[in-house]
DNA sequence: TAAAAATACTCCATAGGTATTTTAT
DNA sequence: ATAAAATACCTATGGAGTATTTTTA
């Protein structure tokens, strides 16, 4: 079962004929590929899915979009609740110090970048950031560390991890490396200090 | 929105991890496939889908798990439903001496092949069974035709139809071209007739 | 240390494009 | 006559393969 053949049928369906779907579709594709791919689906099916001119769904075509109707109609919308809910919110943890004399002016900073974002603080000492981080209850710790991150951890030299999270995927960092992404320069010198965040 | 990756995704998310879900794919892929895609995916969303060791949904994975199952659930169940609803079924429309002389030979031999299908027949003269294959009321007619055939339909030679309707694909016979596939030896000698079948 | 996942490529199947013909209104 | 759909043919993108490295339980 081809799905990509599925979702165009889908659009064909809608829009009543594969001309005006090719018309409306959200992304480029000419008419003879979608009589193409549309062609496949049929005859894997075995089926006549719809009558050409005048359009009209054969009773298989019907059954076919009332069960991939609701897939399809709700995909875009679901893939953004997904996108957006987490980017939106992250959990920071880190001893009072870095809490009250160095994070503020960078939250400052991110908060002009990211205005939506909602960060959550937790004060701890090193051992109690670490087992948050591993249960996965922050993101993202501020401490010292004098031996190789736990495992489900990683770190990044303080000063250049601003740039790191730029290029690496939001991927490895759940997309919250990208929400801290912002000019370097405000990273206030907080040199001893090593970052332990989540990779996984 | 690639939905092939959501289809790799469903896999992983139900067995628990990419090799895993590579060992029980219905279709042959590797694992740096699966491992490119599902990371195409979660750059796509922004967004960690599960953490790989030990192997658990993210509440975002969770989310779109929950989203595609359903689908991907009842995909195949409902391509078979599909496939089987209408080939099990046509509707032939012929005269009386038609239906009475020639058919009975022919359908025997068809039942032969096709246990399962349902053969409706109906009684008509030339102009009715046209009007019937137009409106979709039948699926297949014999009939004598001096001209070519109406808009929705189309004519094979009587002879050689069954030969045909092996090779066209069933698409264009909304499958019962295939039901009717059969030893064209079992088809009796009746030269003057010309079918008229919907072709869309 | 062994299994899982990620990376680095190479390759090729197939979706998609252009040009054209056929079909139906 | 005109617009839709199908066909023929070619191109090229991206999915999948092999080999290898990295990771982590």
């Amino acid at each position: 079962m081809n799905i990509h053949h599925l979702e165009l049928f889908y659009y064909v369906a809608r829009h009543g004929g594969i001309s005006e779907a090719v018309r409306n579709m959200p992304y480029g594709i000419q008419q003879p590929a979608m009589s193409g791919q549309i062609i496949q689906l049929e005859e894997f099916l075995g089926v006549t899915l719809f009558h050409r001119r005048p359009f009209e769904l054969t009773p298989q075509g019907q059954e076919l979009y009332q069960f991939i109707k609701p897939f399809f109609d709700n995909l875009n919308p679901t893939a953004d609740k997904i996108r957006g809910g987490v980017a939106q919110s992250i959990r920071i943890g880190a001893s009072e110090i870095v809490l009250r004399d160095h994070l503020p002016i960078v939250l400052q900073a991110v908060r002009k970048k990211f205005p939506k974002l909602k960060v959550t603080l937790r004060e701890g000492y090193q051992p109690e950031l670490e087992e948050w981080l591993q249960r996965r209850d922050l993101d993202l710790a501020f401490t010292v560390l004098d031996r190789k991150p736990p495992s489900g951890t990683g770190t990044l030299p303080l000063l250049t991890w601003l740039k790191k999270a730029a290029r690496s995927s939001q991927r490895r960092n759940s997309g919250n490396a990208t929400a801290l992404k912002t000019r370097s320069s405000v990273c206030p010198p907080m040199n001893p200090f090593t970052r332990i965040s989540r990779l996984a």
